[in-house]
DNA sequence: ATGATTATGAAACAAACTTGCAAGGCTGGC
DNA sequence: GCCAGCCTTGCAAGTTTGTTTCATAATCAT
């Protein structure tokens, strides 16, 4: 249906997602230079990998701390009921939640993996009574400070 | 020194910033318009943020599964030694591993928190033997496999 | 008040993106 | 082995977007 084409990326598309996924403002003539295509081959490849879905965004990268979020908290989510309904209730409401950045769903023993921004203690305290200790269907949970942001991205390994 | 002027951020480069974290490929004019603004402006404005260090980057977006890494891994590692050379060499490590697309230092009862992109279990099963048995530094560490992104993404809440 | 600093919009300019078109290369059928 | 159809490419023209210039308006500190 809207699934994306699984055609087979060339050694040339994966070197124009390398290099889109380091800097995507990167002029196609440049782009074009270094893997030896011209500037409208550039671009059509890039429009086609846009509309199969194997690039799904053009985004600016923002500091956390400058809009007034420094804190990163890794947040362990444990449910009480793993029903379907239940699980997608969970889903939707840490997808409603700004502070949420990323919401996993993961397999072992917890449930969900979030990555939380707030920009304070104090903040966190009140997403926790908000978000966790509101809902009964959420068994236990655990928080991580980031106290060093090693490496973030979205970064997929092209070659 | 190379510090970010924490210049504060009023409403103009929020909204810009907000849009921006959508999708970084509207045009200044366009952009101009959601917020009164002429695109002089709002390209003068981007520039300083860029300069400032408040928009760290740049980048496409791309699907994972596309460049043949579906599955997302969530790792916690936690290490033997904590001194702060022990720390640093676990960072350069993690730094240097293309599959290792997040990373993050944290308090609490795990030290690191990873999130890894692998093409398969048995790619991880080797990423492991190579990055955390071989390292003797490394206590222990707890898999958890995502079986749905549920958001993904980096933005910051920029209201 | 007043002078310095900064930000703004209009217009001119430069650069990048986009499209049309003809040529080259690969694939499959015969 | 040959040919036809399809796909991708490069070039060139046209269009959109980004960038600089400059004069003016707003802000701030004195």
């Amino acid at each position: 249906m809207s699934e994306p084409s699984a055609s087979t990326l060339d050694a040339f598309d994966r070197a124009i997602l390398a290099i889109l996924q380091e800097d995507n403002t990167t002029p196609q003539r440049v782009i074009g230079e270094k893997v030896n295509l011209s500037a409208p081959a550039v671009q059509r490849r890039i429009r086609r990998m846009e509309k199969d879905g194997v690039i799904t965004a053009n985004v600016a990268v923002v500091e956390p701390a400058a809009l007034g979020h420094p804190i990163t908290i890794f947040v362990e989510i444990e449910l009480v009921s793993e029903t379907a309904k239940d699980i997608d209730a969970a889903k939707r409401a840490f997808l409603a939640a700004p502070e949420v950045q990323q919401c996993y769903y993961v397999t072992g023993e917890v449930d969900f993996m979030l990555v939380v921004l707030v920009p304070s203690m104090a903040a966190y305290e009140a997403l926790t009574r908000r978000l966790f200790f509101a809902d009964a269907n959420i068994r236990k949970f655990r928080t991580f400070v980031a106290m060093d942001r090693v490496k973030t991205g979205l970064t997929v390994p092209a070659g």
